[in-house]
DNA sequence: CGACTTTGACCGGCGC
DNA sequence: GCGCCGGTCAAAGTCG
C-alpha cells in the first residue's frame, strides 16, 4: 500500500469518526465523543455537533448576555439550524463518499484474500503432484488486480501496473497472487484447474523462460538488477551467485569488505573485469567479480563465489534481516508445507537476521530435485530446459536498483537512503528471480509487487547471503560458527546441483538481460 | 607505514 | 600440442 493510501485510510477513519458522532445508524457504528455530548448538555437545547462547535466558540458571552441572548435566540436558533443543515448534508455527503472508499478497499482487500486463498488451495494441489512428479511449477505474485490478458506480454502483471499509474490511478490498491503449476503433459490429467494451469504456464514460459534462458535476445530485455546462481563447475562444486544491478559506484554494496586483486579484459566485454577477495575475516574464500554490462554501462554484475567462513557484517546482516519476503515467498513455491511457510519464514525474516537463518529460505531451491545426471557447466546456459524463476516484477521499469558503493557505508545505510530518496524511481521495483536447473525440468516463476524499496534490495542480499551460505556449504560448514550448510540438512542432490539462479529486474525500458553465463 | 590498487606475468582448463 | 581465455599472483605504485 502507498503512502497515498495509507493516507486516504487515515483519512478516512478521522472522518468517520466525526460523522458518527452525529450519525447514530453509522455502519461504523462508533460512538461519539464523550466531549461532544458534555458540549450538546451545556447548550441544552443543541442536539448537533454544530451547535456544539458554536458553544464552544463563545460561552462566556452566552453567559455575560443572558437576557439579550433569550431576545435573539429565536433568531439565531434559525441560523443555526441552517448552518447545521448545510453542514449536515456536506457531512453526509463526505460520509457518502468515504463509504464508497471504504467499500473499494474492502473489496480489494476481499480479493487480495481470495486470491491468496486460491493460492493456498492450487499449492496444496501442486504440492502433491511435486511430491509424484517432477514438474514445471510457476508460481507468480503479480503486480495487479488482474490476471494477464495478453500472454503474449513478457511481463503482463508490470505493465499493467504501468499502465494503471500512467493513467494517474495510484489510488487504486491491487495485490494478486497467482501459482501455476507446469506437470509434464504426458503424466496424466489432474483436472480441469491443472489444465487450465498447466496452459496458463505453458503460454507464460513460452514468453519468459525460454528468452533468457536460450539467449535470444540479449539485447531485448535491459536488467537493472539480478542474481544468478549456479554449479559452475562440477569438479568443485563451486557456486556462484551473481547479481546485477544498476550502479553509478565502482561496485555494489554488499555490507563486506572486498579486497581488489586482479583486473582483466574478458573476451565479449570491452569492460574491464575486477576481481575482488572478501577481507572480513582472514582466509575466507569468498570472491567476487564485477563488471559493467555491455548494454548497459550503467549495470553492474557482480558475481559472488565461495562461502563465507565469518559472520556477515552488521551492514549485510541488517540488509539481509531484510529479505525475508522474498525469500519467503521462494520458500513458499517449493516448501512442503508451503501454505504456511510464508507468513512463518517472512515473520522470521524480519525479525532474524540472514546470518542466522539463512539456510531456510532458500534452502526449498537447493533442494529443488536434481535427478538429472546430465553434465552441466556454466556455458550450458543456453540449453536448459528448466528453470525456477521469481518474478518480483510490480512494475518494471519504474524503480531502479542503486546500490552505489559507499567506502563508508552500510548496505543497511543504502538501503535506507534508498527507501527514502530519488534513487528508487518509481514506487515498486521489478525483479525477476529465476533458477536455470541444467539438469532437471524444474521451472517455476513467482512474481510479486514488492513496494517497499528495502524488499528489492533484500531480495538481492537473501541470495547472495544464502547461496554463499548454503550452495558451498560443504566448505564452509566446517569452519563457519553459522548455521549448517543446505546440503547437511536437504537432500543430497543438493550437493553440487548444477542449478543457475537469476534474479533479474527490468530497466524503465522494459528489457531485461539474459543472464550472462560464466 | 600499512592498506589498497594497478598491472603485467603466470598458470591451468578447454577446445581445436 | 597449441592457442585462447579466465583466473590468480605478486611486484610496483598510490593513498591516507
Amino acid at each position: 500500500m502507498t503512502l497515498k493510501e495509507e493516507g486516504s485510510v487515515n483519512l478516512q477513519i478521522d472522518l468517520s469518526l466525526k460523522i458518527e458522532g452525529h450519525e447514530s445508524g453509522g455502519d461504523g457504528g462508533i460512538e461519539p465523543h464523550e466531549e461532544d455530548e458534555e458540549d450538546a448538555a451545556r447548550n441544552g437545547d443543541d442536539p448537533s455537533g454544530e451547535a456544539d462547535e458554536e458553544g464552544r466558540r463563545d460561552p462566556k458571552v452566552d453567559r455575560k448576555g443572558v437576557q439579550e441572548e433569550v431576545e435573539l435566540q429565536g433568531e439565531n436558533r434559525t441560523m443555526q439550524e441552517s448552518f447545521t443543515t448545510d453542514e449536515l448534508s456536506l457531512l453526509q455527503a463526505e460520509m457518502n463518499r468515504m463509504k464508497e472508499e471504504n467499500n473499494l478497499l474492502k473489496r480489494v482487500v476481499e480479493r487480495a484474500m481470495k486470491d491468496f486463498s486460491d493460492l493456498q488451495m492450487k499449492f496444496a494441489a501442486i504440492q502433491q503432484q511435486d511430491q509424484r512428479k517432477d514438474p514445471h511449477v510457476f508460481l507468480s505474485l503479480g503486480g495487479s488486480l488482474q490476471e494477464p490478458k495478453n500472454p503474449s506480454s513478457r511481463f503482463p502483471p508490470c505493465e499493467e501496473g504501468d499502465k494503471t499509474r500512467a493513467e494517474g490511478k495510484d489510488d487504486v490498491l491491487g495485490l494478486s497472487l497467482r501459482l501455476q503449476a507446469h506437470v509434464d503433459p504426458a503424466e496424466g490429467d489432474n483436472g480441469d484447474e491443472e489444465e487450465a494451469m498447466e496452459r496458463k504456464r505453458r503460454e507464460l514460459m513460452s514468453k519468459w523462460v525460454p528468452r533468457d534462458m536460450k539467449q535470444q535476445h540479449p539485447v531485448d530485455h535491459l536488467v537493472q538488477a539480478g542474481i544468478s546462481s549456479q554449479s559452475i563447475n562440477p569438479a568443485n562444486r563451486k557456486t556462484r551467485v551473481s547479481v546485477r544491478v544498476r550502479c553509478q559506484g565502482p561496485t555494489m554494496n554488499d555490507g563486506c569488505q572486498w579486497r581488489k586483486y586482479g583486473q582483466k579484459i574478458a573476451k565479449g566485454n570491452p569492460c574491464p573485469r575486477a576481481y575482488y577477495r572478501c577481507t572480513v575475516a582472514p582466509g575466507c574464500p569468498v570472491r567476487k567479480q564485477v563488471q559493467r554490462c555491455q548494454e548497459d554501462m550503467s549495470i553492474l554484475i557482480t558475481t559472488y563465489e565461495g562461502t563465507h567462513n565469518h559472520p556477515l557484517p552488521v551492514g549485510a546482516t541488517a540488509m539481509a534481516s531484510t529479505t525475508a519476503a522474498a525469500a519467503a515467498a521462494a520458500n513458499f513455491a517449493l516448501l512442503p508445507g508451503g501454505s504456511t511457510a510464508l507468513s512463518e519464514h517472512a515473520a522470521d525474516g524480519f525479525s532474524g537476521s540472514i546470518s542466522q537463518t539463512p539456510l531456510s529460505y532458500l534452502r526449498p531451491y537447493l533442494m529443488s530435485p536434481s535427478s538429472s545426471t546430465s553434465p552441466s557447466s556454466n556455458s550450458s546456459h543456453g540449453s536448459s530446459a528448466g528453470g525456477m524463476m521469481i518474478d518480483l516484477a510490480g512494475s518494471h521499469g519504474r524503480r531502479q536498483f542503486d546500490l552505489s558503493m559507499s567506502p563508508s557505508s552500510s548496505y543497511a545505510t543504502n538501503l535506507n537512503r534508498a527507501g527514502s530518496s530519488s534513487s528508487w524511481v518509481g514506487s515498486k521495483p521489478p525483479w525477476v528471480f529465476e533458477r536455470e536447473d541444467q539438469k532437471t525440468p524444474l521451472a517455476g516463476s513467482m512474481s510479486a509487487m514488492a513496494c517497499d524499496p528495502k524488499f528489492t534490495a533484500a531480495v538481492a542480499a537473501a541470495a547472495i547471503s544464502s547461496f554463499i551460505h548454503n550452495r558451498n556449504g560443504d566448505q564452509g560448514a566446517k569452519s563457519t560458527p553459522g548455521p549448517p550448510p543446505l546440503v547437511e540438512e536437504g537432500e543430497g542432490a543438493a550437493t553440487g546441483a548444477g542449478g543457475r539462479w537469476v534474479l533479474e529486474s527490468l530497466s524503465p525500458s522494459g528489457k531485461m538481460n539474459p543472464p550472462r553465463s560464466q
